[in-house]
RNA sequence: UCCCCAGUAGCUCAGUCGGCAGAGCAAUUGGCUGUUAACCAAUGGGUCCGCGGUUCAAAUCCGUGCUGGGGAGCCA
Protein backbone atom coordinates (compact mmCIF):
# COMPACT_ATOMS: atom_id res chain seq x y z
CA UNK A 1 0.00 0.00 0.00
CA UNK A 2 1.14 3.27 -1.19
CA UNK A 3 1.50 6.27 1.90
CA UNK A 4 -0.91 9.19 1.50
CA UNK A 5 0.90 12.97 2.41
CA UNK A 6 -0.71 14.39 5.24
CA UNK A 7 -1.67 17.24 3.41
CA UNK A 8 -3.58 15.36 1.50
CA UNK A 9 -5.47 13.44 4.09
CA UNK A 10 -5.95 16.45 5.84
CA UNK A 11 -7.96 18.21 2.95
CA UNK A 12 -10.45 14.94 2.44
CA UNK A 13 -13.91 16.20 2.87
CA UNK A 14 -14.81 11.96 4.08
CA UNK A 15 -13.60 9.63 6.00
CA UNK A 16 -11.08 6.80 4.83
CA UNK A 17 -11.36 3.24 6.26
CA UNK A 18 -7.53 2.31 5.25
CA UNK A 19 -4.78 5.19 5.26
CA UNK A 20 -0.98 4.27 5.70
CA UNK A 21 1.02 7.49 6.98
CA UNK A 22 4.57 7.57 7.49
CA UNK A 23 6.07 10.37 8.81
CA UNK A 24 7.92 11.80 12.70
CA UNK A 25 6.86 12.29 15.97
CA UNK A 26 6.24 16.00 16.79
CA UNK A 27 4.45 15.38 20.40
CA UNK A 28 3.27 12.59 22.28
CA UNK A 29 0.50 12.69 24.89
CA UNK A 30 0.41 9.39 26.63
CA UNK A 31 -1.82 7.82 28.75
CA UNK A 32 -2.29 4.51 30.93
CA UNK A 33 -4.70 2.83 28.26
CA UNK A 34 -3.86 4.99 25.09
CA UNK A 35 -2.01 8.03 23.80
CA UNK A 36 -1.89 10.54 21.14
CA UNK A 37 0.67 11.65 18.79
CA UNK A 38 1.21 14.03 16.00
CA UNK A 39 2.65 13.24 13.37
CA UNK A 40 3.95 15.38 10.31
CA UNK A 41 5.76 14.18 7.28
CA UNK A 42 6.66 18.00 5.72
CA UNK A 43 4.20 17.58 3.12
CA UNK A 44 2.38 20.92 5.05
CA UNK A 45 2.65 22.24 8.14
CA UNK A 46 -0.04 21.07 10.34
CA UNK A 47 0.81 17.53 11.84
CA UNK A 48 -2.19 14.55 12.05
CA UNK A 49 -3.12 13.60 15.44
CA UNK A 50 -3.16 9.60 15.71
CA UNK A 51 -5.14 7.80 18.40
CA UNK A 52 -3.24 4.26 19.15
CA UNK A 53 -4.84 2.19 22.08
CA UNK A 54 -3.25 0.01 24.03
CA UNK A 55 -4.70 -3.27 22.20
CA UNK A 56 -2.28 -2.52 19.46
CA UNK A 57 0.27 -5.82 19.87
CA UNK A 58 3.36 -3.71 19.99
CA UNK A 59 1.77 -1.10 22.59
CA UNK A 60 4.82 -0.87 25.27
CA UNK A 61 6.89 -0.36 22.50
CA UNK A 62 4.90 2.66 20.88
CA UNK A 63 5.13 4.31 24.28
CA UNK A 64 8.96 4.38 24.25
CA UNK A 65 9.09 6.41 20.70
CA UNK A 66 10.13 9.86 21.24
CA UNK A 67 9.95 13.17 19.68
CA UNK A 68 11.95 12.87 16.38
CA UNK A 69 11.03 9.12 15.85
CA UNK A 70 10.01 8.14 12.33
CA UNK A 71 6.99 5.81 12.32
CA UNK A 72 4.56 4.21 9.72
CA UNK A 73 0.94 3.91 10.96
CA UNK A 74 -1.66 2.21 9.34
CA UNK A 75 -5.57 2.59 10.24
CA UNK A 76 -8.76 4.74 9.87
CA UNK A 77 -9.11 7.82 8.91
CA UNK A 78 -12.09 9.05 11.15
CA UNK A 79 -13.60 12.60 12.28
CA UNK A 80 -12.17 13.19 15.21
CA UNK A 81 -14.18 13.64 18.30
CA UNK A 82 -12.00 15.88 20.32
CA UNK A 83 -11.42 19.44 19.42
CA UNK A 84 -8.50 21.18 17.87
CA UNK A 85 -8.72 18.88 14.49
CA UNK A 86 -11.00 17.72 11.98
CA UNK A 87 -9.27 14.23 10.65
CA UNK A 88 -7.42 12.36 13.17
CA UNK A 89 -5.58 8.42 12.51
CA UNK A 90 -7.43 5.78 14.38
CA UNK A 91 -4.02 3.72 14.30
CA UNK A 92 -4.45 0.08 13.47
CA UNK A 93 -1.10 -1.28 13.35
CA UNK A 94 2.19 1.33 14.08
CA UNK A 95 5.66 0.26 12.95
CA UNK A 96 8.53 1.86 14.54
CA UNK A 97 10.47 2.68 11.63
CA UNK A 98 13.37 4.64 14.31
CA UNK A 99 13.80 5.67 17.35
CA UNK A 100 15.13 9.35 18.33
CA UNK A 101 17.10 8.63 21.67
CA UNK A 102 16.95 11.42 24.52
CA UNK A 103 19.52 13.37 23.69
CA UNK A 104 17.50 14.82 20.28
CA UNK A 105 18.19 18.52 20.10
CA UNK A 106 14.71 19.56 19.01
CA UNK A 107 11.75 20.00 21.30
CA UNK A 108 8.63 20.42 21.19
CA UNK A 109 9.13 24.11 22.07
CA UNK A 110 10.26 27.04 20.36
CA UNK A 111 14.00 27.35 20.06
CA UNK A 112 16.11 30.39 18.85
CA UNK A 113 16.94 30.48 15.13
CA UNK A 114 20.90 31.11 16.66
CA UNK A 115 20.90 27.48 18.01
CA UNK A 116 18.60 26.34 14.91
CA UNK A 117 22.03 27.31 12.58
CA UNK A 118 23.92 25.28 14.81
CA UNK A 119 22.16 22.37 13.84
CA UNK A 120 21.13 23.37 10.04
CA UNK A 121 20.59 19.98 9.31
CA UNK A 122 17.65 19.33 11.60
CA UNK A 123 16.29 22.89 11.23
CA UNK A 124 14.09 22.35 8.23
CA UNK A 125 12.41 19.22 10.49
CA UNK A 126 11.03 22.90 12.89
CA UNK A 127 7.57 24.65 11.71
CA UNK A 128 9.37 27.54 11.06
CA UNK A 129 12.08 26.14 8.82
CA UNK A 130 9.77 23.62 7.60
CA UNK A 131 7.36 26.54 6.19
CA UNK A 132 9.84 28.71 4.98
CA UNK A 133 11.83 25.64 2.40
CA UNK A 134 8.56 24.70 1.25
CA UNK A 135 8.22 28.78 0.28
CA UNK A 136 11.51 28.57 -1.05
CA UNK A 137 10.29 25.79 -3.10
CA UNK A 138 7.30 27.12 -4.61
CA UNK A 139 8.90 30.78 -5.29
CA UNK A 140 11.46 28.59 -7.45
CA UNK A 141 8.63 26.48 -9.12
CA UNK A 142 6.23 30.82 -9.50
CA UNK A 143 9.81 31.77 -10.78
CA UNK A 144 10.19 29.74 -13.95
CA UNK A 145 6.29 29.90 -14.60
CA UNK A 146 6.33 33.24 -14.65
CA UNK A 147 9.30 33.38 -16.89
CA UNK A 148 7.63 30.56 -19.01
CA UNK A 149 4.36 32.32 -19.73
CA UNK A 150 5.86 35.28 -20.27
CA UNK A 151 7.72 33.73 -23.74
CA UNK A 152 11.12 34.32 -21.67
CA UNK A 153 14.26 31.48 -22.39
CA UNK A 154 15.90 29.86 -19.33
CA UNK A 155 19.33 30.25 -19.61
CA UNK A 156 22.19 28.49 -17.64
CA UNK A 157 25.34 30.84 -17.93
CA UNK A 158 28.10 29.63 -16.87
CA UNK A 159 29.46 29.09 -12.80
CA UNK A 160 32.80 28.57 -13.77
CA UNK A 161 33.90 32.08 -15.51
CA UNK A 162 37.21 33.58 -16.69
CA UNK A 163 36.01 37.31 -16.96
CA UNK A 164 35.42 39.50 -13.78
CA UNK A 165 31.71 40.88 -14.11
CA UNK A 166 33.49 44.44 -13.34
CA UNK A 167 32.94 45.55 -9.82
CA UNK A 168 30.50 43.02 -8.73
CA UNK A 169 32.20 41.77 -5.81
CA UNK A 170 35.15 39.69 -4.55
CA UNK A 171 35.84 36.30 -6.32
CA UNK A 172 36.57 33.08 -5.24
CA UNK A 173 39.24 31.75 -7.28
CA UNK A 174 38.88 28.16 -9.22
CA UNK A 175 42.29 26.46 -9.89
CA UNK A 176 43.66 22.66 -10.22
CA UNK A 177 47.16 23.68 -9.14
CA UNK A 178 48.00 22.19 -5.68
CA UNK A 179 48.67 24.67 -3.60
CA UNK A 180 52.33 23.09 -2.44
CA UNK A 181 53.11 23.29 -5.84
CA UNK A 182 52.31 27.10 -6.12
CA UNK A 183 54.04 27.73 -2.44
CA UNK A 184 56.76 26.23 -3.71
CA UNK A 185 57.05 28.27 -6.96
CA UNK A 186 56.20 31.54 -4.83
CA UNK A 187 53.07 32.37 -7.49
CA UNK A 188 50.94 30.75 -9.62
CA UNK A 189 51.06 30.17 -13.14
CA UNK A 190 47.94 30.64 -14.42
CA UNK A 191 49.35 29.32 -17.89
CA UNK A 192 49.75 25.70 -16.04
CA UNK A 193 46.64 26.05 -14.73
CA UNK A 194 43.30 24.41 -16.33
CA UNK A 195 42.13 26.81 -18.12
CA UNK A 196 45.10 28.20 -18.90
CA UNK A 197 44.23 31.04 -17.09
CA UNK A 198 42.70 32.54 -14.30
CA UNK A 199 39.36 31.42 -13.85
CA UNK A 200 36.41 32.28 -11.08
CA UNK A 201 33.40 31.29 -9.90
CA UNK A 202 30.44 33.73 -11.22
CA UNK A 203 29.18 36.36 -9.60
CA UNK A 204 26.70 37.46 -12.43
CA UNK A 205 25.67 35.88 -15.56
CA UNK A 206 24.69 39.44 -16.71
CA UNK A 207 26.96 39.78 -19.78
CA UNK A 208 26.42 35.82 -20.94
CA UNK A 209 22.35 36.63 -20.73
CA UNK A 210 23.12 40.04 -22.78
CA UNK A 211 24.91 38.01 -25.91
CA UNK A 212 21.14 35.39 -25.28
CA UNK A 213 18.89 38.65 -24.73
CA UNK A 214 20.37 39.74 -28.14
CA UNK A 215 19.77 36.23 -29.90
CA UNK A 216 16.51 35.39 -27.79
CA UNK A 217 14.96 38.52 -27.15
CA UNK A 218 13.88 38.00 -23.77
CA UNK A 219 15.97 35.38 -21.36
CA UNK A 220 16.68 35.05 -17.83
CA UNK A 221 19.39 33.15 -15.74
CA UNK A 222 18.36 31.81 -12.38
CA UNK A 223 21.39 30.01 -10.50
CA UNK A 224 23.99 29.79 -7.75
CA UNK A 225 25.71 32.77 -7.55
CA UNK A 226 29.45 33.82 -5.06
CA UNK A 227 30.92 36.65 -3.76
CA UNK A 228 34.00 36.46 -1.77
CA UNK A 229 33.53 39.80 -0.07
CA UNK A 230 34.09 39.44 3.81
CA UNK A 231 30.36 40.86 5.06
CA UNK A 232 29.36 39.57 7.70
CA UNK A 233 25.46 41.06 7.94
CA UNK A 234 22.09 39.42 7.94
CA UNK A 235 21.66 40.47 4.26
CA UNK A 236 24.94 39.01 2.94
CA UNK A 237 25.99 35.51 2.17
CA UNK A 238 29.04 34.17 -0.09
CA UNK A 239 27.07 31.68 -2.12
CA UNK A 240 23.07 32.74 -3.36
CA UNK A 241 20.75 32.34 -5.76
CA UNK A 242 20.48 35.45 -8.34
CA UNK A 243 16.96 35.76 -11.08
CA UNK A 244 19.12 37.89 -13.80
CA UNK A 245 15.94 38.65 -16.72
CA UNK A 246 17.46 40.49 -19.42
CA UNK A 247 15.07 41.77 -22.28
CA UNK A 248 16.26 42.96 -25.85
CA UNK A 249 14.56 45.91 -27.31
CA UNK A 250 13.59 47.42 -23.44
CA UNK A 251 14.63 50.79 -22.22
CA UNK A 252 14.70 51.47 -18.36
CA UNK A 253 11.21 51.89 -17.55
CA UNK A 254 10.13 48.52 -19.05
CA UNK A 255 12.63 47.22 -17.17
CA UNK A 256 11.15 48.47 -14.42
CA UNK A 257 8.28 47.38 -15.05
CA UNK A 258 9.08 44.06 -15.45
CA UNK A 259 10.73 44.13 -12.15
CA UNK A 260 7.26 45.11 -10.33
CA UNK A 261 5.10 42.81 -12.10
CA UNK A 262 7.93 39.91 -10.97
CA UNK A 263 7.50 41.10 -7.52
CA UNK A 264 3.90 41.53 -7.78
CA UNK A 265 3.47 38.11 -9.24
CA UNK A 266 5.90 36.28 -6.86
CA UNK A 267 3.84 37.43 -4.05
CA UNK A 268 0.60 36.72 -5.39
CA UNK A 269 1.48 33.46 -5.92
CA UNK A 270 3.17 32.95 -2.91
CA UNK A 271 -0.23 33.87 -1.01
CA UNK A 272 -2.63 31.77 -3.10
CA UNK A 273 -0.17 28.62 -2.86
CA UNK A 274 1.16 28.84 0.48
CA UNK A 275 -1.46 30.29 2.76
CA UNK A 276 -0.91 28.37 5.72
CA UNK A 277 2.92 28.63 5.63
CA UNK A 278 2.41 31.88 5.22
CA UNK A 279 -0.05 32.23 7.91
CA UNK A 280 3.02 31.42 10.30
CA UNK A 281 5.18 34.15 9.22
CA UNK A 282 2.45 36.44 9.48
CA UNK A 283 1.23 35.10 12.84
CA UNK A 284 4.64 34.63 14.74
CA UNK A 285 7.32 36.38 12.35
CA UNK A 286 6.28 39.44 11.47
CA UNK A 287 3.10 41.07 12.79
CA UNK A 288 3.19 43.58 9.88
CA UNK A 289 3.72 41.13 7.17
CA UNK A 290 0.42 40.91 6.03
CA UNK A 291 0.41 44.63 5.47
CA UNK A 292 3.53 44.28 4.00
CA UNK A 293 2.47 41.45 1.26
CA UNK A 294 -0.76 43.63 0.60
CA UNK A 295 1.60 46.75 -0.35
CA UNK A 296 3.71 44.70 -2.43
CA UNK A 297 0.55 43.32 -4.40
CA UNK A 298 -1.62 46.40 -4.62
CA UNK A 299 0.48 49.42 -4.29
CA UNK A 300 2.12 51.15 -7.09
CA UNK A 301 6.15 51.14 -6.81
CA UNK A 302 7.46 54.38 -6.34
CA UNK A 303 9.75 55.56 -8.53
CA UNK A 304 12.20 58.77 -8.27
CA UNK A 305 15.95 59.56 -9.63
CA UNK A 306 18.95 59.46 -7.16
CA UNK A 307 18.73 63.23 -7.86
CA UNK A 308 15.36 63.53 -6.30
CA UNK A 309 16.11 61.01 -3.64
CA UNK A 310 19.36 63.39 -2.50
CA UNK A 311 16.68 65.70 -2.61
CA UNK A 312 14.24 64.43 -0.37
CA UNK A 313 16.95 63.31 1.74
CA UNK A 314 18.16 67.12 2.62
CA UNK A 315 14.50 68.24 3.10
CA UNK A 316 13.79 65.41 5.43
CA UNK A 317 14.93 67.03 8.56
CA UNK A 318 16.05 63.79 9.51
CA UNK A 319 19.57 63.20 11.53
CA UNK A 320 21.39 60.71 9.64
CA UNK A 321 24.47 59.30 11.04
CA UNK A 322 26.80 60.03 7.55
CA UNK A 323 26.13 63.13 5.31
CA UNK A 324 23.74 63.29 2.16
CA UNK A 325 26.41 64.50 -0.72
CA UNK A 326 25.15 64.34 -4.13
CA UNK A 327 28.28 61.79 -6.32
CA UNK A 328 28.10 59.35 -3.68
CA UNK A 329 26.73 56.22 -2.66
CA UNK A 330 23.26 56.29 -0.24
CA UNK A 331 24.16 54.70 3.86
CA UNK A 332 22.41 51.63 4.31
CA UNK A 333 19.90 54.19 7.04
CA UNK A 334 19.35 56.47 3.95
CA UNK A 335 18.16 53.70 1.54
CA UNK A 336 15.94 52.39 4.49
CA UNK A 337 14.61 56.46 5.24
CA UNK A 338 13.40 56.25 1.50
CA UNK A 339 11.47 52.45 1.64
CA UNK A 340 10.34 52.18 5.26
CA UNK A 341 9.71 55.93 6.72
CA UNK A 342 9.28 58.36 3.62
CA UNK A 343 7.60 56.15 0.63
CA UNK A 344 6.65 53.24 3.20
CA UNK A 345 6.18 50.71 -0.48
CA UNK A 346 9.21 49.16 -2.56
CA UNK A 347 11.16 52.67 -4.73
CA UNK A 348 12.88 52.63 -7.49
CA UNK A 349 15.57 54.88 -7.54
CA UNK A 350 17.41 55.81 -11.21
CA UNK A 351 19.78 57.50 -12.72
CA UNK A 352 22.78 57.33 -10.58
CA UNK A 353 26.27 59.42 -11.24
CA UNK A 354 28.01 57.46 -13.64
CA UNK A 355 31.38 57.25 -11.11
CA UNK A 356 29.41 55.18 -8.74
CA UNK A 357 28.08 52.01 -11.33
CA UNK A 358 29.79 49.94 -13.53
CA UNK A 359 30.45 50.44 -16.88
CA UNK A 360 28.32 48.78 -19.05
CA UNK A 361 25.37 51.17 -17.86
CA UNK A 362 23.60 53.17 -20.56
CA UNK A 363 24.88 57.05 -20.46
CA UNK A 364 21.96 59.34 -20.23
CA UNK A 365 22.07 63.01 -22.46
CA UNK A 366 22.95 64.86 -19.14
CA UNK A 367 27.06 62.84 -19.49
CA UNK A 368 26.74 62.78 -15.57
CA UNK A 369 24.42 59.91 -15.04
CA UNK A 370 23.89 56.67 -16.35
CA UNK A 371 20.34 54.11 -16.68
CA UNK A 372 20.52 52.42 -13.16
CA UNK A 373 17.99 51.38 -11.66
CA UNK A 374 18.08 49.82 -8.22
CA UNK A 375 14.85 48.67 -5.99
CA UNK A 376 14.74 49.28 -2.33
CA UNK A 377 12.28 47.54 -0.20
CA UNK A 378 11.39 48.01 3.13
CA UNK A 379 13.44 46.29 6.03
CA UNK A 380 15.68 44.65 3.40
CA UNK A 381 17.01 47.63 1.23
CA UNK A 382 18.31 46.83 -2.05
CA UNK A 383 16.68 43.68 -3.72
CA UNK A 384 17.00 44.18 -7.28
CA UNK A 385 19.97 46.06 -9.03
CA UNK A 386 20.24 46.82 -12.53
CA UNK A 387 19.81 49.02 -15.81
CA UNK A 388 19.85 49.65 -19.75
CA UNK A 389 23.08 48.54 -21.20
CA UNK A 390 24.57 50.83 -22.90
CA UNK A 391 23.85 49.84 -26.41
CA UNK A 392 26.08 52.64 -28.45
CA UNK A 393 29.54 50.72 -29.21
CA UNK A 394 31.25 54.39 -29.12
CA UNK A 395 30.15 55.35 -25.97
CA UNK A 396 31.02 51.69 -24.70
CA UNK A 397 34.51 52.29 -25.38
CA UNK A 398 34.81 55.34 -24.17
CA UNK A 399 33.80 54.47 -20.95
CA UNK A 400 35.98 51.59 -20.41
CA UNK A 401 38.33 53.36 -21.59
CA UNK A 402 37.89 56.06 -18.89
CA UNK A 403 37.26 52.90 -15.93
CA UNK A 404 40.84 51.83 -17.44
CA UNK A 405 39.27 48.04 -18.88
CA UNK A 406 41.29 45.79 -20.65
CA UNK A 407 39.19 45.71 -24.25
CA UNK A 408 40.81 42.83 -25.84
CA UNK A 409 39.42 40.68 -22.24
CA UNK A 410 35.61 42.04 -23.56
CA UNK A 411 36.29 41.63 -27.04
CA UNK A 412 33.17 39.06 -27.55
CA UNK A 413 31.21 41.21 -25.06
CA UNK A 414 31.69 44.18 -27.79
CA UNK A 415 30.92 42.47 -30.77
CA UNK A 416 27.29 42.12 -29.72
CA UNK A 417 27.31 46.10 -30.00
CA UNK A 418 29.19 45.66 -33.46
CA UNK A 419 26.70 43.58 -35.03
CA UNK A 420 23.17 44.60 -34.77
CA UNK A 421 23.11 45.95 -31.34
CA UNK A 422 19.66 47.32 -29.94
CA UNK A 423 18.87 48.50 -26.31
CA UNK A 424 18.54 45.92 -24.24
CA UNK A 425 17.56 45.97 -19.92
CA UNK A 426 17.74 43.63 -17.37
CA UNK A 427 18.10 43.98 -13.63
CA UNK A 428 19.61 40.66 -10.93
CA UNK A 429 17.19 40.11 -8.04
CA UNK A 430 18.63 38.44 -4.94
CA UNK A 431 16.73 35.60 -4.39
CA UNK A 432 17.29 34.95 -0.27
CA UNK A 433 16.71 38.70 -0.15
CA UNK A 434 13.25 37.95 -2.24
CA UNK A 435 11.97 35.19 0.20
CA UNK A 436 12.94 37.45 3.22
CA UNK A 437 10.62 39.87 1.66
CA UNK A 438 7.87 37.62 1.66
CA UNK A 439 8.14 35.95 4.90
CA UNK A 440 9.30 38.43 7.18
CA UNK A 441 12.69 36.30 8.13
CA UNK A 442 15.07 39.12 9.30
CA UNK A 443 18.41 36.46 8.81
CA UNK A 444 19.28 35.67 5.03
CA UNK A 445 21.18 32.41 6.63
CA UNK A 446 17.84 31.20 7.80
CA UNK A 447 16.45 31.38 4.26
CA UNK A 448 19.31 29.20 2.80
CA UNK A 449 19.05 25.36 3.41
CA UNK A 450 22.85 25.53 4.02
CA UNK A 451 24.45 28.78 4.75
CA UNK A 452 27.88 29.45 3.77
CA UNK A 453 29.17 32.70 5.20
CA UNK A 454 32.74 33.90 6.26
CA UNK A 455 34.39 31.19 8.52
CA UNK A 456 31.69 28.71 8.36
CA UNK A 457 31.16 26.49 5.64
CA UNK A 458 30.06 23.55 8.28
CA UNK A 459 27.19 20.82 6.91
C1' U B 1 37.46 44.35 8.29
C1' C B 2 35.53 47.96 12.20
C1' C B 3 32.07 49.12 16.52
C1' C B 4 28.74 47.06 20.30
C1' C B 5 26.59 42.79 23.00
C1' A B 6 26.51 37.73 24.57
C1' G B 7 28.42 32.53 25.90
C1' U B 8 25.71 28.72 32.82
C1' A B 9 22.08 21.30 32.29
C1' G B 10 19.84 18.49 25.78
C1' C B 11 16.85 23.55 25.02
C1' U B 12 15.19 28.58 27.08
C1' C B 13 17.12 31.27 30.78
C1' A B 14 17.94 33.13 36.39
C1' G B 15 22.23 33.48 39.39
C1' U B 16 22.13 40.03 44.08
C1' C B 17 28.00 42.74 46.93
C1' G B 18 33.24 37.66 44.77
C1' G B 19 31.26 33.05 49.49
C1' C B 20 27.87 25.33 48.60
C1' A B 21 25.27 25.53 40.73
C1' G B 22 19.35 27.02 40.13
C1' A B 23 14.19 27.02 37.56
C1' G B 24 10.93 25.70 33.48
C1' C B 25 10.81 22.50 29.39
C1' A B 26 13.08 17.86 27.47
C1' A B 27 14.78 12.79 29.26
C1' U B 28 13.92 8.54 32.81
C1' U B 29 10.33 6.10 36.39
C1' G B 30 5.42 5.98 38.27
C1' G B 31 0.28 7.94 38.32
C1' C B 32 -4.01 9.92 35.80
C1' U B 33 -7.28 11.89 32.17
C1' G B 34 -10.31 11.90 24.45
C1' U B 35 -5.54 14.56 25.04
C1' U B 36 -4.11 19.62 22.34
C1' A B 37 3.25 22.99 23.84
C1' A B 38 -1.76 17.74 28.21
C1' C B 39 -1.46 17.28 33.58
C1' C B 40 0.64 15.43 38.71
C1' A B 41 4.87 13.25 41.49
C1' A B 42 9.81 11.45 41.84
C1' U B 43 14.76 10.71 39.65
C1' G B 44 19.07 11.54 36.77
C1' G B 45 21.62 15.44 34.30
C1' G B 46 27.09 20.79 34.71
C1' U B 47 34.72 21.49 31.45
C1' C B 48 29.53 27.91 34.24
C1' C B 49 33.13 28.69 26.07
C1' G B 50 39.02 27.94 26.24
C1' C B 51 43.65 29.76 28.34
C1' G B 52 46.12 32.99 31.77
C1' G B 53 45.82 36.39 35.98
C1' U B 54 43.94 38.90 40.79
C1' U B 55 42.04 36.74 45.50
C1' C B 56 41.76 32.88 51.49
C1' A B 57 37.84 32.13 47.80
C1' A B 58 35.91 33.49 40.70
C1' A B 59 30.05 31.59 36.82
C1' U B 60 30.81 36.62 38.96
C1' C B 61 36.69 40.95 38.64
C1' C B 62 41.02 41.72 34.85
C1' G B 63 43.67 40.18 30.20
C1' U B 64 43.50 37.22 25.92
C1' G B 65 41.60 33.79 22.32
C1' C B 66 37.38 31.27 20.13
C1' U B 67 32.23 31.07 18.86
C1' G B 68 27.52 33.39 18.16
C1' G B 69 24.38 37.78 17.62
C1' G B 70 23.28 43.13 16.35
C1' G B 71 25.06 47.30 13.55
C1' A B 72 28.52 49.56 9.72
C1' G B 73 31.16 49.07 5.10
C1' C B 74 30.55 46.11 0.43
C1' C B 75 26.43 44.36 -2.26
C1' A B 76 21.94 40.95 -4.42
Amino acid sequence: MKRKKIKKLLNLTSPEDKVLIKGWVRTKRDSKDFLFMEINDGSCLANIQVIANNNLENYSEIQKTTTGSALSIFGKLIESPGKGQKWEVQAEEIEIVSIAPDNYPLQKKRHSDEFLRTIAHLRPRTNKYGAAFRIRSELIYAIHKFYNELGFQCLSTPIITGSDCEGAGEMFRVTSLEPEEVSKQGEMDFNTDFFGQEANLTVSGQLSAEMFALALGDVYTFGPTFRAENSNTSRHVAEFWMLEPEMAFCDLSQNMDHGEELIKALTRHVMEKCEEDLSLFTKFVDKSLAGMLDTLVNSKFARITYTEAIDILLKSNKKFEFKIEYGTDLQSEHERFLAEEYFKKPVFLTDYPKNIKPFYMRMNDDGKTVAAVDLLVPRIGEIIGGSQREERLGFLEKRMEEMNLPKDIYWWYLDSRKFGSVPHSGFGMGFERLIMLITGITNIRDVVPFPRTPGSIDF
